[in-house]
DNA sequence: AAAACCAGTTTGCACTGCCAACCTGAATCT
DNA sequence: AGATTCAGGTTGGCAGTGCAAACTGGTTTT
């Protein structure tokens, strides 16, 4: 197995979905976001974001908040450490495996 | 959706999934491989790797040949001009993204 | 008060990927 | 000749993903 092949066979799954790939990347340029703002930039459905976020939540990559902005539930994404440090191995894997 | 977002949403299905991605990735290298050599650099086992194979044959992205090392038969895989160029596109998308 | 609405979650179904086991066709060993 | 080996393909079971539809709990509209 070459340097390259190896890199690739390392990256780290749950952070490669294209889906939760997008939701990390979004969420490592803001500190915080909200479910509807992640519903807009990715364009996922409902069902799809929401089952990706309870995975990265279980994997610990990310923190979920659940309050209120007036009357209106809100739910609150951000990073947790863990989660930035698995996005900056995965991204320096996937830049030195290319 | 913003340019990281939308780099991600594009990416080439087919190539992103790792197991092809390391195929690819080393057909890129070497004009030409064998069955057996990209089964022993991916460590997949072969029931995987054929039906990988026969993704990447169907989508257009490999070429494959069976013939003969002596007597014993040899499966030999090459990129095709079009599989070339969407592992470049792969590659320039995702480094856009990252 | 009933109906519609909103933010999210859950569910059911189709599709894809992974692995192990089995299968095929040809060669080699005993 | 029968058993083993080898390259590679096929199959069956299980887990993960995507989507649409139904569901929940609370709010607004009529």
């Amino acid at each position: 197995m070459n340097r390259t092949t190896q890199k690739i066979a390392e990256l780290d799954r749950v952070i490669h979905e294209p889906g939760r790939l997008m939701i990390v990347a979004l969420l490592s340029a803001v500190e915080q976001a909200d479910f509807l703002y992640l519903q807009h930039e990715t364009e996922m459905n409902k069902g799809t974001l929401s089952s990706h976020l309870s995975r990265l939540e279980e994997v610990g990559y990310i923190e979920v908040v659940k309050t209120y902005r007036g009357k209106i539930p809100q739910t609150l994404l951000s990073l947790t450490a863990e989660g930035r440090q698995a996005f900056q191995q995965y991204r320096r894997r996937m830049k030195e495996a290319l």
